[in-house]
DNA sequence: CAGCATCCCGAATGATACTG
DNA sequence: CAGTATCATTCGGGATGCTG
C-alpha cells in the first residue's frame, strides 16, 4: 500500500472542485435565490442584485448554464421572456449554499452583538 | 489588508457575509486543511498546496488572522517556526468547508462516472 | 426585455529578490 | 523557515451602446 495523503489538493481537491464551479462574484448569490424560489426571470434577478451589472447577470447565469446547475427557457415572444431553474444536478448544491447562508447569518448576528 | 474585494448582494445578505470571509482564491482550500488537522505550519501548508505562491499563501493567512478566523503563534527560535490554528470562531466555518467538500467528492465521483 | 460586443481600468495574482 | 518588498502582468468586471 502506497503511502498517500488521505486528502491533497494537488489533483482533485474536492475544494477546488467546488470552488470552480460556485466561485465567481456572484454565482452563490444567485444560488441563493434559487434555494428560495425555483424558477426566476432575468429582471427579477437583476432586481434582487442591483449592484450586479446586466453583463455580470448574463456572464454568470451563462456559465451555471454551461456546467449544467441551471437551465432556461425562452418563451419565444416580443418582449422576450426567459425563465431559469435549477436543474437535479444544480439541486445537488442546495447544502452547499444552504451551509453558507446559515453562516452568513450567525455572522451578521453576531456583528450586530458586538455593536452593543 | 488594503484592497480587499467587497460582495455586495442586498444589505445583510448571508451569502454575501460568507463570501466576504473565505472567498480568495485560497482561503476555502486552506480551510480545508484546518479541518483535517488543527495546526499547521507555513511551509507545510505550502507543500500542500504547491500552486499557491509563497506570497499568495501570506496574504490569505493573513486576511484570515485578521478577520479572527484562524490564530498565530510564533516561536521566536532560529529557525523560526510559526503554527496556524482555528480559532472558536474559526470552528464555525467547518461545517460550511464540510459542505464544499462533500459536494467537491461527488462533483469528482461523477466527473469519473462520465467517462466510462 | 434579455443579452451580446467593445473598450478599458484597477484589483488580484505572479515572479523575483531580499531578510530576520 | 517564514515571511516582506517591489515590479510586472493578467483578468475580472464596469460602462456604454447595439440588437433580436
Amino acid at each position: 500500500m502506497k503511502n498517500r495523503q488521505i486528502y491533497n489538493c494537488q489533483e482533485g481537491c474536492p475544494i477546488e472542485s467546488t470552488l470552480q464551479i460556485i466561485s465567481g462574484k456572484w454565482k452563490a448569490v444567485i444560488l441563493y435565490h434559487f434555494t428560495k424560489n425555483n424558477v426566476h426571470h432575468f429582471g427579477e434577478l437583476q432586481r434582487n442584485m442591483l449592484d450586479c451589472s446586466r453583463r455580470m447577470l448574463a456572464l454568470q447565469l451563462k456559465e451555471l448554464e454551461s456546467d449544467g446547475i441551471i437551465q432556461k427557457t425562452i418563451y419565444p415572444a416580443m418582449p422576450p421572456k426567459t425563465e431559469y431553474q435549477l436543474t437535479a444536478f444544480g439541486e445537488t448544491l442546495i447544502p452547499v449554499i444552504n451551509a453558507m447562508e446559515k453562516w452568513g447569518n450567525y455572522y451578521n448576528q453576531r456583528s450586530l452583538d458586538r455593536l452593543n
